[in-house]
DNA sequence: CTGCATCCGGGCCGATACTG
DNA sequence: CAGTATCGGCCCGGATGCAG
């Protein structure tokens, strides 16, 4: 595990020695959306991330008191930890326009619409309607649920939903960000049942800033 | 420069490919803090990050669209990376808690009140008073202003203060989180001129949250 | 089979020297 | 002042091994 600190008395620098390091902020990603999971399911939704990396990591989370260890190899978030919700959703709407390049070749796993989300309709907008919107991307269903003004996603179909949205991730993400029209997301291969303008009413507040390139 | 991507489609995996790796949220925080810099200025505040590194990191955040260099050595943040505001703001928020371990060895620079101070007074509350408060620790004078619910800090001292601290960061930082009353403050070295109560009413919102150990 | 530890090649990091 | 060049060392990444 790195040992170096910043070395800087700033609260930037002591958080960034906490969940600066590479993979670190991933770890966190994974408990934040799962809540509490196993070793094998953590490694699993990195995709890729060196064993002893995820184990080195872990034991430092632990140890600064981010991670708590349930019994035997389950690991969740203590309440402090659970904290980074605000930096990472916060970074997550930042890098919301750099999801306007394709996936291409990278990962994609449909627990990971939940920050896009978050970005996408963070907040709380008493005057958001209520909507059900079940999205199939990736491996698994997912639910786009709005009541009481607040937006989130859950695992799973709907009962009976307001829209259906299905296609490559990249379409359903632009179209829910508004950044793809119907027919632009259906050239990209989306398909829509329902009434689309339910998703404009949901993004009551601010527009998403320009990124660095794409003006779409 | 890190040519290493996490290979995820995800809005997290695709920010920290781009502010990610060692040093580079440093970068940022003295481009947000200070407005344009120069490479010397990076430098120096940046309290001994190699200069490869540094030339590395401005060229990586130039060409993803971060950081903009006009004319010869000086660099700012484009719109997309003043964006980068909130997620710095809210780590630093998350790590306030670290900042009750005292600095000891590691470098202060006056400047870092910004965003401990964001972290502290965040947001606007219409409630909150007028207040101006003079801050003497580290290497130059701070000037905290609560004007129209918003709290801000600048470099300098105040013109007629309504309160004068002055002592090592960690009991300053200390008295204005509310972690520190008037006497342990005074135990750790740190003077007061004024009525001590107006930092109480400027924080009025939600306390911060516990950190890992520190129930202080 | 899960949850790690160990080992090793390659690349990133950190410090210094050096140049226009 | 604003970087580039270089080199040792550590961290990262991938494969393998092993214990419960």
């Amino acid at each position: 595990m790195r040992v170096k600190s910043y070395g800087q008395y700033c609260a930037i620098a002591r958080g960034l020695d906490v969940v600066g390091d590479r993979w670190t902020l991933l770890i966190v990603r994974e408990l934040l959306i799962n809540g509490p999971r196993r070793y094998g399911d953590l490694q699993e939704g990195l995709a890729g991330i060196a064993t002893n990396l995820l184990a080195d990591r872990l034991r430092h989370l632990e140890q600064r008191g981010v991670v708590d260890r349930d019994g035997r190899g389950t690991y969740k978030l203590t309440k402090w930890g659970q904290g980074l919700a605000e930096p990472i959703y916060a970074l997550a709407r930042w890098a919301g326009p750099l999801m306007a390049e394709p996936a291409g070749d990278d990962q994609f796993r449909s627990a990971w619409l939940v920050p896009v989300v978050a970005g996408i309709f963070g907040g709380v907008d008493p005057s958001r309607p209520d909507t059900t919107i079940e999205i199939h991307t990736g491996d698994s269903p997912m639910t786009i649920v709005s009541t009481r003004g607040r937006v989130q996603v859950q695992p799973g179909p709907a009962d009976c939903p307001d829209l259906v949205i299905s296609g490559p991730p990249e379409g359903v993400i632009g179209l829910l960000a508004g950044a793809l029209d119907k027919a632009g997301a259906s050239e990209r291969g989306v398909l829509v049942h329902g009434d689309i303008r339910r998703i404009a009413r949901l993004n009551t507040h601010r527009p998403m800033h320009a990124g660095p390139r794409y003006p779409g």
